[in-house]
DNA sequence: TTGGCTGCAAAGGGTTTGCATCGCA
DNA sequence: TGCGATGCAAACCCTTTGCAGCCAA
């Protein structure tokens, strides 16, 4: 639960992360529990990239109430993909979780000096894509983009702090 | 040392990659060694994808002449990248290597029937990362992208194969 | 009541590291 | 000749898995 990202508005969507997951879990004759139901509460409580150590973090400890070990949380991270309302990705090694369902598709700028995710869209890109495909003989179902460079804040403090140097 | 590309020519350039190699160590107080020597010469023999396993398995065994401890093909491998020879990314948890010096910049289509990886330029897709990025205030030094989908010969077969179910 | 879920602990896989030795520059 | 590189084995990190007991449907 790192970074909250940029820009990006939530889509109107018709069930709730939790009755989505619901439907989903029925319809593969699977069960709604305690654990589960927490997990996705939290996790939608708020809009972040996040690994499964930082999750793991954030909630209650061992012995606490509504405790939940890694391995469900591993478990549970998984099956939230499969059910569509999350996504993830690699960067640097790690797992990156994001949500999925009620939010638009789109890439990310990677801030390789502040670490941080920023989102956007860009329809022009899924053309290219598909463009480029076209030429291969590819049939595209889904495209993953990281771009890498430095985010204005970190541009400014770094112009700023050369300028201090000068002093 | 998988999948052979298609497309993608070789650009001329000035040194050879052990020469250029040598360069980077030296501008770095490092030394050239059989080991590195031996494995720049097997790595750019041909032009494929690889991870570390498969590169390894390409290897002398232990016992055998030129033999390297895999350490030391780990310890390779970034510097290879480092120098700017290899390129690396991320492909369903593995560390995926290819050749970058004497390479022209591209971008991947996977196709998740087969495993293949196409390579493929697009000079659009470069200017649409980079308007989309300068609308964040955005400086961009590089990306990663990878088109998942099904690959021309995949479609073929399956399509073949669903002609035959139906004999 | 039963089959799916959980927590625990142990295993797994890919990669890195500490250390004594080796060998380039 | 000194410092960087190597091989070995152990450590590491993140994640998955086997299993016995638990609980939702």
């Amino acid at each position: 639960m790192s970074s909250v990202p940029e820009s990006l508005e939530r889509l109107e969507v018709a069930l709730t992360p939790q009755e989505r997951f619901e439907e989903y879990l029925q319809s593969k004759g699977q069960r709604q529990t305690k654990p589960r139901k927490f997990l996705v509460e939290k996790i939608f409580a708020q809009h972040a990239h996040f690994d499964a150590d930082e999750l793991i973090e954030k909630l209650p400890r061992k012995g606490e109430p509504n405790y939940v070990s890694s391995a469900t949380v591993y478990r549970s991270l998984r099956e939230f993909v499969d059910a569509g309302l999350l996504n993830c990705f690699q960067l640097d090694g790690r797992t990156v979780y994001e949500l999925d369902y009620g939010y638009p598709p789109h890439d990310h700028l990677y801030c390789t000096r502040c670490r941080k995710l920023i989102e956007f869209r860009s329809e022009e890109l899924i053309a290219t894509r598909d463009e480029a495909a076209a030429k291969h003989g590819f049939r595209v179902s889904g495209h993953r983009m990281l771009v890498s460079g430095v985010c204005r804040e970190c541009s400014k403090n770094r112009r700023k702090k050369r300028k201090q140097d000068l002093v």
